[in-house]
DNA sequence: ATTAAAACTTACAGACTTGTTAGTTGACGG
DNA sequence: CCGTCAACTAACAAGTCTGTAAGTTTTAAT
């Protein structure tokens, strides 16, 4: 454990990726950079950051674990391209959940299901890095809470929107109740995760759903 | 509902506690046991299990790491030994909860969020652990996949109680209904933990509660 | 006072961690 | 054909981790 231990902390901001990346110009070597993002991606929702060594991801990837510091540098700074991959190819296919109308996009919310079940391993990825760094002290903890409130921002703008619309009733708390849909999400998942077999992620996504857009329509009993 | 406590056997025989558990018999030396465990609580709150080594735990007991394997014979049983804490310490103050009515009990929940964040600590550690052992290869998998069937199944009788009570509505599928109560607790933690200055989760609670028991009670319109 | 045992400490071992450095490989441009 | 440079590997360094073994201190009972 490092507790503390400068280390990164000197500025919240972590190093900018690598020369590595350049495509610009012509490749001399077919380069292992993304066979290691995925093994990464696949390792640390396994064991997390801290249960997997750089040693095991190069393993996977097929190179040793200089390769992996050759690539992104440090540890740390491989997470972070780990984490905005799986941000990158989860908002992919979610964006659009908050482009249509509020109580559309509320409606669409099993499929956030569906994805999460045909990419557990992406799933278990970020329910993983979220405990992993709910300290301070963390790595990548301001950059989960940003994220955190990132989201948090999307749903609120989505009921706002539902409530200027008419769509939704007025007296909404629109923090709390975005901070709800946010809490059941995660919650839900962490349950699936745990036990696949007992908990029915779509069956509790379309009961939550159901309810949710039945207690925040205009003209619900308060 | 004490929900066992025991051991069933998780199959996996994780070794039972020490020798230096009995005070049946005069201790020969203040034993430094109870502090480590307390250590432990709050370290692996921080840091994790994997990310929180003997080392550092001893020190915080005053002791060396060798002191923290005498007591607890290896790193896997501490832990252990910290979950079952926690979990005595939680059960404590909020078994009472499945006592009574169905509607009484579901109405007290908001005494969780009071719970979780006087001894914020405990709470941090629920969650961190839950997530580092989402994995079924960790060490604690089966034990975290036991505890949340039984928290699963209590909220289950609660419920059915009420169904039998003509309190909740007979329709329900309870199954559901419960892993959504459990869901939305577990993620409302992991909001408040990851930014506590954002997230109000008293008010989460009490708008959860709320609007969940004017679902759930008989009458109510599908 | 001696003995016995709990409750430690010190020292060591082996495995694993991140990271650095220096050397090797191989394809492309000239 | 040859130099160059990206993309590596091998080896090493310094540290951490769990766990073992053996020796020391403290205390209680005889």
């Amino acid at each position: 454990m490092n507790l503390h231990t400068g280390k990164f902390s000197v500025k919240n901001q972590i190093p900018i990726p690598a020369k590595a990346m350049s495509d610009g110009r012509k490749s001399r070597r077919p380069s292992k950079r993304q066979a290691i993002l995925e093994a990464a991606l696949a390792l640390y929702a396994d064991g997390g950051f801290r249960g997997t060594g750089l040693t095991a991801i190069g393993a996977r990837a097929g190179v040793t674990h200089a390769a992996v510091l050759y690539h992104f540098e440090s540890a740390a700074n491989l997470l972070r391209a780990v984490i905005e991959e799986r941000d990158r190819r989860f908002n992919e296919s979610s964006a659009d959940l908050f482009t249509g109308d509020a109580l559309e996009g509320l409606a669409r919310l099993p499929e956030i299901a569906h994805f999460n079940i045909q990419h557990s391993g992406l799933a278990r990825l970020h329910t993983v890095l979220t405990a992993e760094n709910l300290d301070p002290e963390s790595p990548a903890h301001d950059w989960f809470n940003q994220r955190s409130r990132a989201i948090h921002r999307m749903f609120v703008r989505l009921i706002e929107k539902g409530v200027d619309a008419g769509e939704l009733r007025a007296d909404l708390d629109v923090d709390v109740e975005a901070s709800a849909i946010i809490a059941f999400m995660e919650g839900a998942q962490m349950q699936y995760l745990l036990d696949p077999d007992r908990v029915d992620l779509v069956s509790l996504y379309e009961n939550y759903t159901h309810r949710l857009i039945r207690d925040l329509s205009a003209g619900a009993n308060s």
